[in-house]
RNA sequence: GGAGAGGUGGCAGAGUGGUCGAAUGCGCUCGACUUGAAAUCGAGUGUACCGAAAGGUACCGUGGGUUCGAAUCCCACCCUCUCCGCCA
């Protein structure tokens, strides 16, 4: 959520930078505010005459005041014209907190400076490619799916029998490897520092809010309807929530989390891309780093998860570009986002692997996370990181294919092998 | 699912209609005493909004209602705990 204070004191400025993402007006929101501070002033003044009429009137009554008397009574009388005036001043009120805490709800964050400008993912920007001497040189390498089902260790069609189309069935080894990548990615995390967590799967509206997803990408997610639950789209949501509402210590400060989950999501408006394989399914796994961090902090710890997400991919072996997102492409709640995209070589491209957001305080003002700093009063909200480290379906995929042999087995990357206890596929 | 209990400040816990943002204890901060520490004593210690400030307003699970006045009474909802049933 922007900062309202931010919007009615560089309306210009503030509406320069949503530009660069979309086509927004700032000018009813602003009118909205106007109104409601004007309402909040007058009705704060009833509500002071309010409190001292009935002040009085406790006060009289203690004295010995006959409470069926004429001087009570007039302040009974009194008392119901502030009451009167105030029911009507109150439900306009709270009508008008609530518009602009909804137009607020569906404004994205604002891009960083160093965030290129441009309107469509064309426009993102090559940082660095990694790698490039582990591009495979053959030309008859099967894709995922296909070496996937002839080894047979995924199976899509079972899947629709199970589920629907974009869920997959790992197994024997399939599954043994997804089991591997998830234990190797947590144990570097952990080593590195990040605190490993576990949450729920299922999260409530409330945390949904709370990191962007809703109320604008409700279409995205699988909801328990008898239930106030979803089904979590990224660990981003329930690790964002596990400070919702807390205030900190800056010397809490920073917190890196790890987290495997599972992530579900409707792919709505998908159809017929990606329809083959593991790129895009309703249910993929994904060890995700999370950091809390002070303001000062977060562009250096953003190069940091930037960092340990690529260490990931090198220590795999799998050849990867870096690009920074423009504008246009940047997320709903991001500031600044490097993306991740690791050589697949049956589509003979790079495909998105992790992405790696400094939301900025945007996440911390919807999910009320604050931090205090000894000595100072008052509070500030909370700065936060995520990151994938990495998609586990999509690392599949691109060892399937990158350790691909011209025998048809898969070679198990050497520092998968200790968790998976096998050199070949 | 059935029966019951309960949701108050960082924590514990009082408060059943009036001056209660809220006793008391613990914790925490600062100060005194001490060579230092402990103990003791003193002062302080929630958040947000409006306002240049003085100050004002809101918040006792959430939302409504009664009343001049609600933490306290009424209604609805949510959540937590205990016991029983079911279950990994």
């Amino acid at each position: 959520m922007l900062d309202l204070k931010q919007i009615r004191e560089n309306p210009q400025q503030v509406q320069a930078k949503l530009q660069l993402r979309g086509d927004y007006d700032l000018e009813p929101l602003l009118a909205l505010d106007r109104q409601q501070r004007e309402l909040e002033t007058m009705r704060s003044q009833l509500q002071a005459r309010s409190n001292d009429i009935g002040k009085q009137v406790g006060q009289q009554i203690k004295q010995g005041a006959d409470p069926k008397g004429s001087d009570i009574a007039a302040l009974k009388a009194a008392g119901n014209e502030v009451k009167a005036e105030l029911s009507d001043l109150e439900p306009k009120e709270r009508e008008l907190k609530a518009q602009i805490e909804s137009i607020l709800l569906t404004l994205p964050n604002l891009p960083s400076d160093h965030t290129p400008q441009g309107a469509t993912e064309d426009e993102n920007v090559e940082v660095r490619r990694w790698g490039d001497e582990h591009i495979p040189q053959r030309s008859d390498i099967l894709p995922h799916w296909e070496i996937g089902e002839k080894l047979g260790i995924l199976n899509f069609e079972r899947s629709t029998r199970i589920a629907q189309s974009r869920f997959v069935t790992l197994i024997g080894a399939g599954a043994a490897l997804e089991r591997a990548l998830i234990q190797f990615m947590l144990a570097r995390h952990t080593a590195a520092g990040y605190t490993e967590v576990m949450p729920p799967f299922l999260v409530n509206t409330a945390s949904l809010q709370a990191s962007g997803q809703l109320p604008k990408f409700a279409e995205e997610s699988f909801q328990c309807k008898n239930d106030d639950l979803w089904l979590t789209p990224t660990a981003e949501v329930p690790v964002t929530s596990l400070h919702r509402d807390e205030i900190l210590a800056d010397s809490d400060l920073p917190l890196h989390y790890c987290a495997f989950t599972p992530c579900f999501r409707r792919e709505a408006g998908s159809y017929g891309r990606d329809t083959r394989g593991l790129i895009r399914l309703h249910q993929f796994n994904k060890v995700e780093m999370y950091k809390f961090v002070h303001p000062d902090q977060s562009a250096t710890a953003l190069e940091a998860l930037l960092a340990d997400a690529e260490g990931v991919l090198q220590a795999l072996n799998l050849p990867y570009r870096v690009l920074e997102l423009c504008t246009g492409d940047l997320g709903f709640s991001a500031v600044r986002t490097y993306d991740l995209e690791v050589w697949l070589p049956s589509a003979d491209k790079y495909r998105e692997i992790s992405s790696c957001s400094n939301c900025g305080d945007f996440q911390g003002r919807r999910a009320n996370i604050r931090f205090k700093t000894s000595g100072q009063k008052g509070t500030q909200f909370v700065h936060t990181l995520n990151g994938s480290g990495l998609a586990i379906g999509r690392t599949m995929a691109a060892i399937l294919e990158n350790y691909q042999q011209p025998n048809g087995t898969v070679q198990v990357p050497e520092v998968l092998q200790p968790y998976l206890g096998r050199a070949v596929l």
